[in-house]
DNA sequence: TTGAAAGCGATACCAC
DNA sequence: GTGGTATCGCTTTCAA
């Protein structure tokens, strides 16, 4: 089924077909017409390879990624793929793990299969991936990874969502505020400390540890021998830490949100959903960070300019009830 | 940078630098050495869509799944990327949530790019992708989602899965047995149910419910509040019911392993890993399954015939702290 | 052993 | 308004 079968069933050249399809050229509305109802009836669909040949557009992208978790590509990943779909743009996925010949075979791969640009992608923002892409004939745009200076890079707010997981926890009225959170070597750790501590005070404890329900349980647990004053307001550097310190309160006998509001980070609807009580957090946007980046390798793809360097993304308060007073301020 | 330009540089003909590069027709050896070089030199790679155009392989396959959490898909999706890129095969992933229409957009859009084959992939066996992938031109093969009648379809073995988890939980010694499981409607539930009463006794208990940590939470509720015997060992049908039920055990001072074990389904790292004690669960080999699933429909692109039919791979136990014993069977 | 030329499927320019 | 033809980058006969 090529364009010359249907130009011999609509009994006119090639050109015509090709012109009638690609609504260009000057030509009899109804020539024009019948062609494209007998391309309809006999299923004609032109072939995309003939077509990237001469126009130097796959309308194919690749997506580099190392996250193989996936908790963060994946929701990335949906956004570039919703945003793309609607422009006929394909997405190569190449999961790379941390293996740099691995990654170089799956860009050699891509540049030979013509795609008219890249996305890199990964878990965060101060890490680049194993894998050069300075120099490609191709425009990159980099997602939640480090891209090289200058680059096109997008990230999450992170700054942004932590003061806004402060703010609510002190418009619900709590005072004693903490932060129990990951590695202090992450930027984004680093990001959400000092905007917590820009609301909560300057000397507002933050307790930095793994990324794990067992670091939230282990930090209540310290927080609660110390004899220090007791926290009101807990907000968490992720959702897993976040239940486990609902865990360990609970199993203390603290009551959240009623003693005490906790608050989490990512809104990872696996953890925070089944969390008991469900976690209030922070969403990241992620779907929409992915869709951002499919629009701006388009965009790069098409010729157009775009202003290079790093552009967060704002965040998003979801309220479920670890906190308390969802429907008072809501 | 064409063949052209290598032909150029190497002062000979694009069809002799062809074939050099293609190891094909004869040649003196020295001249195609001497283009290999060359090509190397300049770094020549070959125009994919080009290629295609001649020979209608792309040496693409599309990855059609509406597991937008990424629980199954994602290691199926490693498996088969990881098949697939040695044999020079990018992956476009499409995610087509359950709209039909979407569906049928993204299978449009991968047959324009010539695909050399799909493959489908859900989140069970017992239902359908919305969309319908019979009589299309390329090859289809199904994983972890129904096929139509007659196309090649690979899932876990679902009785070997709970063949192993009950002979498991007997080989420690335990004697009274419980199955907590999800809805009775997956036949991955049912065919789990029938291996556990094979081992267990066709009168062993199976408790059907959600698949959530909640309703392991409250199965044990209503076993521990129904005055019949307490088991020692529980059969949970997924990792996130076995959390409920160990951390239910744990509120009501029941200790496990020592008093019950408890064994899960699927080695979800998150949730296994981060339970108190890790669970000791049934790993699918989901990330095998893609593998196999690459290479089916490499297989049957190159003309190869592959028998079809449904084909169950077999799931391995995972042995971490929840059921005790470790170290002493292993 | 090497090279010229046809052709894969589509588009676009330029005659008619 | 419609059709012939060159062209995209590569592979593959077939001649030289």
């Amino acid at each position: 089924m090529t364009i010359h079968d249907l130009a011999k069933a609509a009994k006119v050249s090639v050109s015509t077909v090709s012109k009638a399809l690609n609504e260009n050229g000057r030509m009899a509305d109804d020539t024009r017409e019948r062609i494209k109802r007998i391309a309809q009836e006999i299923g004609f669909r032109p072939n995309a390879l003939a077509r990237g040949l001469l126009s130097n557009r796959s309308f194919t992208v690749g997506l580099l990624t190392n996250d193989t978790y996936g908790r963060f590509t994946l929701p990335v990943m949906a956004g570039i793929s919703e945003a793309l779909v609607d422009h006929g743009v394909s997405v190569f996925l190449c999961a790379i793990e941390d293996d740099p010949a691995l990654g170089k075979i799956h860009v050699d791969a891509m540049l030979d299969k013509q795609v008219d640009g890249i996305i890199a992608t990964g878990k965060r923002i101060d890490r680049a991936l194993p894998v050069d892409l300075t120099g490609l004939p191709v425009p990159v745009v980099y997602a939640f990874t480090q891209g090289a200076p200058d680059s096109v890079t997008l990230t999450s707010d992170d700054g942004h969502g932590g003061h806004l997981a402060t703010e609510w926890l002190q418009r619900l009225g709590r005072k004693k505020l903490v932060h129990v959170t990951g590695p202090e070597d992450f930027s984004s750790v680093r990001d959400r400390s000092a905007a917590f501590r820009e609301l909560a005070g300057q000397d507002a404890p933050i307790l930095y540890g793994p990324w794990s329900e067992a670091w939230g349980h282990a930090a209540i647990e310290q927080i609660w021998s110390s004899g220090a004053d007791r926290p009101d307001g807990i907000f968490c550097g992720n959702d897993q830490i976040a239940r486990g310190v609902v865990d360990a309160l609970r199993e203390r006998g603290v009551t959240v949100p009623a003693d005490v509001s906790v608050i989490g980070f990512d809104n990872w609807e696996i953890v925070a959903g089944q969390t008991r009580p469900p976690l209030t957090t922070v969403d990241m946007n992620l779907k929409e960070l992915g869709r951002e980046a499919g629009l701006m390798v388009l965009a790069l793809a098409e010729g157009k300019t775009v202003e290079p360097g790093l552009r967060r993304l704002p965040c998003k308060l979801v309220v479920r009830q670890s906190c308390g007073g969802d429907g008072l301020l809501r």
